[in-house]
DNA sequence: AATGAATGAGGTTTCATTCAT
DNA sequence: GATGAATGAAACCTCATTCAT
């Protein structure tokens, strides 16, 4: 029973965690994180004030946790996503549809994730890069496996390009966030993709 | 005596003016806006509190002062650079690099126009379109011209396009300016840009 | 247990705003609503600055109550005080004599009801025409009835007159209150009544 | 020359400070006088803010100056118009009568020394009283005159009679100011002095 | 004498966080 | 574990007053 009980009792904790987490997605979402109040996380996850404070250290953590989990999250979709695909290109092309997919099927976390997380530049130093890097790394390892195959141009730097991709498309997504969403983002997705793929590629080879 | 007296006056309400906002511009990118306090703003301004409200309304209003200003002034930076260029791909080579120029040589102007103009949706949705709109359209210009002149493949949408090249470079700003700074970005400039300009230059042309 | 819970919190809470309205009461009387803070009032009640705010929207607010819940109480002590009585001379009697006993024995209530309401036109016009109207009303009634049974001179106007008795006690409180508040106000309110009491009877009939 | 300089000056001096008196009244009436503003005050004289600390030490100090110089043209405008009238009646009759006139034709003194004069416990008890009781004395004056000749009530004493007077003429004076002045206060002054003639008058005289 | 730009003290209110129940 | 009433720190902004010109 002990078992069965730890069982239910991890669950009920880690139902109310998510929750917590998926309110908090809704509410920064909707009014920022700065103007969003620990009490309406509270009440939109059904919960009272202090019990936030049973899960997280802070209303920063909150935020913290948002971007931490939903990165790996993200991630793993992504390398899900990335797995049939073989040749580089293939790759460049799903990289940029998954990643705008998601944006499209998640638009608050889409919503929390560009735009509040950049509110600080302590936050940004501290959080951002190490998640983000493995994010990132995705793109740069087909950059990386193109370039072996000697079909990207040894010119251009990994580096460089995977956060100019990113760039291209967060800035894309964000627009979108901010928009009224009527329009789908899988053309632009693709749009973006061809140029970067054309672009990197050899000359003379397309 | 009145004529003088005026320009004197006026060099003297412009020039606390302008120490106002480069002080916020300093302290936003530092701090952050929601961090910023007033008061912070007005000791580096060298000027009390209370002086801070006989030249801008309220806080929000300074954010929004630097915004518009810098934004024209901005515009206005790049009409020129890019005056001198006559082709799509120097134009856009000119684009990249003065833009990461431009931030290279105002890393907290950079910053504040960057991270804390995202702040509120609200504020993205009433205020930075309008004014960014102008900044893409140099962009978008260029592109359109070189779908004209037949160079440029067709089947981009130069909405898209412009829109993904701010973002590539708007990432590479962001994360240089969340960086140390050791590094210089005129290179990574030019790499963007040629990325770009292969990837959108019609194929068999490279 | 719930119940008896919900009994006691309530309690709780009632006695919470009461004494927040009871220190908010002493605070004006003393120092003037403007001059009064709201941390004034919250150090004399016994709580945290905030929690004012839990029970009150505002410092405006906080008056606003006082007036609101005192008129009433008023209203319902002199229909006490009235009910016995059954002529309308002695009704005119009580209504003065309650009106300054009430005075009396709540200084300060009288103090905040007569000087600190009359602060703003606006609030004035908005917030004290209404329960006012039901206090003078009071002595409307008495005064129309008085002129039904044809013992009050039908010259004279209801409205005017009922204005013009409680403008006559309300400053003979007022000085009182602003007085060291050592001479008894019984002797007062009689003699107000008897000078209206004359003045309105019918002539020949005193 | 130096004469007439200094009479212009004079004058000049005494016609700053009158219209800085003037616009205080104005305002005080529209906005209360903690609502009012310096330099509303100012501008609306047609001076400079610093200029009013030239005429006046304070804020405070011109809404005393106010009080002082206006209550002694309201005695200086009651002897004149008391001056014909030789009977108590009569004389009670004319300072109802002259008093609600007063108001009437000065609305926003009329709402300045009734509503805003009252802001302060303070400030009613050093600055009101004495100019008061010079004006509360011509009445006093008419009362004590009655009962010398036998026909006003020995029984009633005129310091508060007088005052219960004045409150009544007062209460309705204010309620005319918060109201929309559409209605003539000299029906209104005529039936107050009526019932206290009456009221005042010895019994069966009448 | 007049100006008006500058000052800076001061108060209401919010809200993240705590802790007794 | 959960609650939610209470806390109290913190900051924007106003405006009476000053003083250099």
């Amino acid at each position: 029973m002990g078992e069965m009980m730890d069982v239910e009792v991890g669950d009920h904790k880690a139902m109310r965690r998510r929750a917590i987490v998926d309110a908090a997605i809704e509410i920064f979402a909707e009014r920022g994180f700065h103007s969003a109040r620990v009490s309406d996380i509270a009440s939109a996850a059904g919960v009272a004030d202090g019990t936030i404070y049973l899960y997280f250290r802070s209303k920063d953590d909150i935020l913290i946790t948002i971007f931490e989990e939903k990165m790996a999250e993200m991630i793993r979709w992504m390398q899900d996503a990335l797995a049939p695909c073989n040749h580089w290109e293939e790759r460049l092309r799903v990289f940029s549809t998954k990643h705008l997919d998601v944006v499209e099927q998640n638009p608050s976390l889409a919503s929390v994730l560009q735009v509040e997380l950049r509110l600080s530049n302590k936050f940004m130093k501290e959080y951002v890069p190490r998640r983000l890097q493995a994010y990132l790394d995705l793109v740069g390892d087909i950059l990386i496996e193109g370039q072996k195959l000697g079909q990207i141009r040894a010119d251009v730097n990994p580096v460089i390009v995977r956060r100019a991709l990113f760039g291209a498309l967060d800035e894309i997504a964000m627009q979108w966030v901010l928009s009224d969403r009527r329009y789908t983002l899988v053309d632009t997705a693709r749009q973006v993709a061809e140029v970067f793929i054309s672009g990197l590629r050899v000359e003379g080879r397309g």
